[in-house]
Parts: C-alpha cells; structure tokens; sequence
DNA sequence: AAGCACATAAGACTTTAGTCTGAAAAGTGT
DNA sequence: ACACTTTTCAGACTAAAGTCTTATGTGCTT
C-alpha cells in the first residue's frame, strides 16, 4: 500500500494528477494539500511514500519551501511538480534534494514512468533535458545547506523577515516575544554567514525561481 | 549618420552583433560598452540612436538598469539582447519601455529587421512569441513607475541597500556623509510608499529577472 | 532674476536592530 | 535517566536606522 500526497494548490491540476494515478497504479492512497503548512501538517500526521509538490504554491516560495520540507522530513521522497522547463531551475531543484521533476506538460505515461522510478529510489527527469541538468555550483549548495540548517522557529521568522516585518510584528504573528524574535534572527545570522537582516532577505529572495507572477 | 551603442558585456556576442550590423546597414557608427557604469558615460558624451542592451552586465541588475537609463535618457530607444525567451519577462521589458526585444538565437536577418524597424520607431519582438506578449499588471508597472522615479544619487544608493551594504558603508562607498545616505534612504521610501529598507530591497530586487548564475 | 529640483549635510531626536549573558521549560533521542 | 537541541524570554547594552528641521550650493529652466 502506497500512500502519495499531492500538494498543488491548482484544483484542476489536483485532478489530472489524480487521474493519471489512479489508474496505472494500484493499491494507492490518495492525499491532496493546497499550500505548504497543509503540506507540514499532513506529513505530521502520517506516513507518506511519495509527496508531489508544486514549487509554486501559497506559502512555498519555491526553493526555500522545499528546502524547508526536506529539513522536516528527510526520509519522504519528494518529486517537484512545475511548468518550468528551464534546466538551470531543475538542476537547482535536484541539487536541493528533490529525485524527480516532472513538468507540468508531462504525459500520462511519463507520470506513471516517473512516479513509479522515484517510488523504487531512483531519480527521474524528462528525457529530454536530462543532459542539460548539471551539478549545482559550490556556493549555491552552500547556501541551501546553511538555509536548510535553520530550525522549523528560525524559517518561520526568515520566512517574515522576507516580507519586510519588523521583529515586533514578527513576534506578534507567531505569538511569541520580540527577544526571542531578536534571538533567532541572531541565530539565523549566524547560520548564514551574514551580520543584517538586509543580507538575510536577500539570501532568502534567492531562492526564488521566477519573478513575482501576481 | 546613425549612432548604435551595443552595450554587452560579452566580447564574443559584441562581436557577431558588430558582425551582423556592419554587413546589412550602412552608414552607421558602432560605439561599445562592457557594463552599465560605462554604457552611462558613453550616453552621457556622444547622440545615440539606438541602445542595444544586455539585461545581464555587470552592474546592471536586470529590469532595475533598464528602468534607470529609460530615466536619465528617455529619448534614446532601447532594444534589449537576452538569452531568455519567456515571454512574462518580455512583457515586462517592454512594459518598462524598451522598444524591442532580441534574442540570442536571432538570425542576421532577423537582427536587420528588428534594428531597422526599432530605428524607425516600431516595436519589435520575435515572431513567434509576439502574441504571447501581454500588458503588464497595474503593480507592476506602478512599481516600475516609482522605481523610475528616484534620482540619480537615490538609486546608486538603493544599489548598495541592495547588496546589504550599511549606511555608513554606502557613504563611504560613494564619498558622501552618512548624514546624506538617510536623507536619500528617508526620499526613498517616501516615493516607494515603504518605511524599512527591507521592504526597499525586496522591491528592487523583484526587478531582478533570474536566479544569480554566478 | 526668480523659481525649482537636486545633492549635500549637520544636529537632535526616537525607534529598531542586534549582541551578550543568563536562564528556564519542553521535547528528542539514546 | 541523561544529554542534547530547541524554544522561550528578560535585562542591559551598543549600534544602526530612520525622521525632522534647517541650511548651503549648484545647475537648470523660464
């Protein structure tokens, strides 16, 4: 029995990932999600063989979302799911720890290829851009490893910091003290490299694949 | 007599545009630049006709370099070089008022055209994406408005804000008091409707149009 | 000549940011 | 039970950010 979780936040995309699964694979349980704390909280809750996310979803912000989930649960296999084609972006999304990406133009059967390669430990990309995947540069994984580093409280604060909030208000969203917000943007500094919050957004805003689409 | 200024900071592309510039246009005048700093003085000392741009020099930051030669030289067309062919980021070079749009994989012929017809005060884009081309959203082009809007001085300093840089280190970057760097950071953010300098740095770099290569 | 935008900057001031020390509670894994 | 990490936060402090006012000089326009 094999349990996948689907996390788009595209209702009609939900769908025709479903579609496409349920009938080449049996015996699967079908789990969906439309933004990444739904995500969080159903990896919490139980046992997952396979998540398919969406890079773009509410609350995902691309690399650093995925990060964040491969910091929370190292041992479920991720497989990204985007428009994107451009190898660059895929070749980042791998170096970060995904083993698969299927684009969104994928068809049925290289969904079913795909799903079925990643569920047996492989790593699956579309055949046509699999040469142009190259290892990510040193820094880069460099950064994604310091970024990944950061405890669940840490990202939550850089996540705000990114949104241009003043620790006060930090601290009023997650309900906690501005000191303990001041403390982990300490720590975050530290773990990072860097000594202002100006270089912290930045790094976080790295992360992003593709300019703002709203 | 027309004047081109091809600004690229890649001497073996400056080459095949001189090349297919000499050939199908005569009586034209080739001027280069390497970086943005350059392009500017070049602008500054001699009339020119058409400004061939790439988005990705050194000091340019993409979107932020072009918004801020359409300011201090809103006569002088611009086409812009790039490698990328996505068409939401074309929208937005010409929604920030370049006249056309070239890529790397363009033909001889296709170069002459688009030269020729920007020259006469068209726009042009690459066939077949010009129908994908859409008008920008209102946020953007607002926001493009207002970055467009700072002066010389206020955006050399958002600049540094923008590399993390204190405002002490900024002063002493650009030989100016400290005293001066917040007056410039307070006019900022009066014309961009913010309060911190980290809302100021997400703005600019959400002009930035991919993920840092290097 | 007068007006205007811009750049420069000092002085005084309030508010955030950020560090350091220390400490207590909660959870995690062995 | 023990060690370890994480989260929480206070107090005291230094540094930086940011505002407001005022002012001088320059260059450009009308």
């Amino acid at each position: 029995m094999t349990t996948i979780l689907i996390a788009d936040d595209h209702p009609l995309y939900r769908d025709a990932l479903r579609g496409a699964l349920s009938q080449p694979l049996n015996s699967i349980t079908l789990v969906e999600a439309c933004d990444l704390p739904e995500t969080v909280s159903v990896l919490e809750q139980q046992e997952v063989d396979l998540l398919l996310l969406d890079l773009h979803m509410p609350g995902s912000q691309d690399l650093f979302g995925l990060l964040h989930i491969r910091k929370l649960f190292p041992d479920v296999p991720v497989a990204i799911v985007s428009g994107t084609e451009d190898p660059a972006i895929i070749s980042k999304i791998i170096g970060v720890g995904a083993l698969g990406f299927i684009p969104k133009t994928a068809s049925k059967q290289n969904i079913k290829d795909a799903i079925q390669a990643i569920l047996a430990g492989d790593i699956w990309l579309p055949e046509n851009i699999s040469d142009k995947v190259e290892s990510v540069d040193e820094s880069f994984s460099q950064l994604a490893e310091q970024v990944a580093s950061l405890t669940p409280s840490q990202y939550k604060v850089l996540c705000y910091m990114r949104d241009g909030l003043l620790n006060k208000q930090i601290g009023y969203n997650l309900d906690i003290a501005e000191a303990t917000v001041k403390a982990h943007v300490t720590a975050i500094f530290r773990k990072l490299g860097i000594n202002n919050r100006t270089q912290a957004v930045l790094i976080a805003s790295q992360l992003e694949l593709e300019p703002p689409a709203h």
